[in-house]
DNA sequence: CGTAGGTGTTAGTCTATACTAATTCGAGGA
DNA sequence: TCCTCGAATTAGTATAGACTAACACCTACG
């Protein structure tokens, strides 16, 4: 009997994919994720990511720059977005068909989507009609890893008197999410921006077509991602 | 700063979770599980065995007795039967709400079943109305920790002309269960034993209340475990 | 009643992932 | 231009879980 060979293509352990996940959406702005921000991200030491960003960029995952930072190929944008695909079908599946509310089904999710298989994600993007947003309003990649860039703005540097859709809210954390359920800020929504207090105050707008008016403070104004429809 | 505690109650890993699974279903008739069963149950070498088995008795999960085998102490039931409850459960929901046949859930269960928080679990059970019985049959643990223990007789033992009710389908074996479903034996189905041949031949059944026949070869019929309903 | 063969355990090693402590790099202010 | 200080890396260690090889224990058979 030979001594065993190390399976050359492992599946991704939980960590890797996590570690994926963080540097795909740290680097989705610049270029580079930096290792102390990846650290903040996984609540883990910043060594543990210098050893972990050895190992990835040996296995190709990623490129890494000593001192600079680390970006991830093709073949580790390809894994990170069939993450993030998981993730928001468990989310919306969570929604929509186990009664969860937006503010919970983050944790759930994250735990899943290392658990799953693909047919089952399949299954219920199916189960949901191939759907391209989460909860959340943030794109779905498809199965191929096609994912869509929207032109965005936060409502905080949006034009005023526009008509804007509420596109994505940009929190995970459960208070916040309640809060702006409860004020009907959820994607979707149409809305215009009717006044901003200068010096960083906050926007008042009104909801389309009720009129119906909200004041939102300068910090929640910067979570709110619109999509400009026109006049 | 303390140097940091370790969790004294640290949440149970996968593997363990697998290991009081194993330990379950190996004690649940004799006593004593064995190390080399719980090998190869697992697909593990004896000593990893060995050595699981030391850290889960230092945790008072198990109880072992050296060169006999170990059982589980009440604490450790307790959390094998949430994992039977989980798996059980996933099995029939995935069956239920998302067209999964049950050859092909189990592999999917076993992995779900180490990611879902009680919760989901719970919401799942909800929707699927609290059921007793996973889509083999086996009873589904409550919440609180209670199985259903059944008085079974295997149809390769069952007496003649006897109405029975076929209960629980005992292997996970892909090609098996298409088999038994093809042939319309499923938990649930009513029958009775019209003939068997001696020397470990074949079962001839008759199905209630159509009559049809079947014939079921002796490996076969000890697969299929059955309620007697009386004559 | 003693031993052979199998089962179980110990000893020692490996990998993945984390940590702390120590060190090195590099960019921005004096 | 040079130095300093924060960010990044290296060095060394720990833990969980697996493995192989070597040793110990039991029992059933001759």
């Amino acid at each position: 009997m030979q001594p065993a060979l190390r399976d050359p293509n492992p599946p991704l352990t939980r960590s890797v994919e996590d570690y994926l996940k963080a540097i795909y959406h740290l680097s989705s702005q610049g270029g580079f994720a930096a290792t102390s921000d990846i650290a903040a991200m996984l609540d883990v030491a910043p060594p543990s990511v210098s050893g972990m960003v050895k190992r990835l960029s040996e296995t190709g995952l990623i490129e890494h720059v000593p001192y600079r930072g680390v970006q991830l190929t093709s073949q580790g944008r390809r894994a990170a977005l069939r993450m993030i695909r998981r993730h928001r079908v468990l989310e919306l599946y969570l929604t929509q068909h186990l009664g969860y509310d937006w503010g919970n089904v983050h944790a759930e999710a994250e735990r899943l989507e290392h658990a799953v298989s693909d047919d089952l994600i399949e299954r219920m993007a199916n189960a949901l009609g191939q759907p391209q947003y989460d909860p959340h309003g943030d794109p779905i990649p498809t199965a191929a890893g096609d994912i869509e860039e929207a032109e965005l703005v936060a409502l905080g540097e949006a034009p005023i008197g526009t008509k804007l859709e509420l596109r994505q809210v940009g929190t995970q954390d459960p208070a916040r999410l309640h809060y702006f359920a409860e004020q009907g800020l959820t994607p979707g929504v149409l809305l215009t921006v009717s006044e901003r207090q200068p010096f960083n105050g906050p926007t008042t707008i009104a909801l389309v077509p009720s009129g119906d008016p909200r004041v939102v403070g300068r910090e929640l104004a910067q979570l709110l991602w619109c999509r400009a429809l026109g006049t």
